[in-house]
DNA sequence: TGGAAAACTTGACCTAAATCATTTGAAAAA
DNA sequence: TTTTTCAAATGATTTAGGTCAAGTTTTCCA
């Protein structure tokens, strides 16, 4: 958790979340945000907690985790110029989940009562939030769909596909984190994932630690039709 | 499908969504919406179909469903007085999910462009809804931890817990639908949730039909401890 | 650069849950 | 009431996935 910075308005307008906001809005966001770099696994908010700060990762990628006695699970990754937790802060109650960087990253933050004064006076930037606040709850939807629809092959194989489209379609990627994360995320154990990559490596992908190499895309395709109903 | 008939503003106000608006923005909706009972089983909007109405329903229960191939599943059950579909209406994008009462449902239905229209002129109008949609969102995350985190009995268990509790915490209650659909609503098959049933019918609860009486609370409380950050 | 510590893989085994087949029971229609 | 139909329960079996226990590989430092 190392050095605290501020930002200028127009980096902020890189971020996905405020593209459509009037300057103004965010000069007032500039003033009141900060940066900070944050290690990976830092735990940054707790479930159970109430909410102080509206989170935006600038750089690298959170992981949005819970538990429930021993047992801890991945509910999702959150990419630069996503929020996460926006539910908990609009509504103001305690957080539902966790959240920790998968690898080192900068995030911003603004603190509630901008927040929450914004929306009251900013029409804007109330839009610009009620838009990513449906985008998390279409996100969640989709999670819930693509674990109740699919077995963990079929998850796997449309998290592949789904993975190189982001990366740029060119059939090799490489692993953003660890693959135990992915498993949790994928709702397998890392022994199964394991199994699940060994079994698709037969024929379909080459797989060299945290590179995956697509060989028969048609094949994955197969397996987990891509759906923008779920992916 | 049968009679189309409109409400005055008090009516709506009873519906929690609408609690906190004006008198002014109720009569708007009152003259733009309309009411229809709907029975058992009839499709009311479809996945992939671009959203042309905020539903609510008033009476009854709205099964929100989807399918993957010859899969079906069921992901949420909508209470009178929530909204259900309102990140695609808000967005303007395709629903995620298919819909159809459960039981026989009176549904209150509003134009998108009478939505969209206030959501841009009345900053109330825009925080209820957006409220709404937080608790969607957290319901859907809710239902991720539910599904990622417990099992299949303890997912029972805790479903009948808090059932009692919506109904009156007095040990007794009827389920409200068939069992095929509380069984893909927990994310199992008919037969298993009837063995877990049958499990719990030893000691913690006596089951008639759709009658369940709670013997032991304790016992399922053991087996699911209830929280807020999943129930 | 050697060696400890993680991370990951593999194998053997077990358990939860799905599937298939049949029976029972209850509600609806004749 | 009797017959038909559908929902639910039960039994037998299979399968997906979890667990436990070694191995193996990779990463990270001292």
């Amino acid at each position: 958790m190392s050095g605290l910075l501020h930002f200028n308005p127009t980096e902020l307008r890189g971020l996905r979340i405020f593209q459509a906001l009037p300057e103004e809005t965010l000069v007032e966001l500039s003033k009141a945000g900060r940066l900070e770099s944050v290690p990976a696994g830092h735990v940054l908010t707790r479930e159970g907690e109430k909410p102080d700060f509206l989170h935006i990762p600038v750089t690298g990628m959170i992981e949005l985790f819970s538990r429930y006695g021993d047992r801890e699970t991945t509910l999702a990754m959150i990419s630069p110029g996503a929020s996460y937790s926006l539910g908990a802060v609009l509504l103001i109650e305690p957080y539902l989940e966790s959240s920790r960087p998968l690898v080192p990253s900068d995030i911003a933050s603004f603190p509630m009562e901008t927040v929450q004064r914004l929306l009251q006076t900013d029409p804007l930037f109330a839009k610009a939030l009620y838009t990513e606040l449906g985008r998390t709850a279409r996100g969640y939807l989709r999670s819930l769909k693509n674990l109740k629809l699919r077995t963990s092959l079929e998850r796997l194989a449309a998290w592949i596909l789904k993975t190189d489209i982001i990366n740029g379609g060119k059939g090799r990627f490489r692993i953003g984190f660890d693959k135990r994360t992915l498993a949790s995320h994928l709702g397998m154990t890392p022994e199964n994932l394991s199994r699940t990559f060994a079994a698709l490596k037969k024929q379909d992908i080459e797989i060299k630690g945290r590179d995956i190499h697509i060989i028969r895309r048609a094949a994955l395709e197969q397996i987990a039709q891509l759906t923008h109903m779920i992916d």
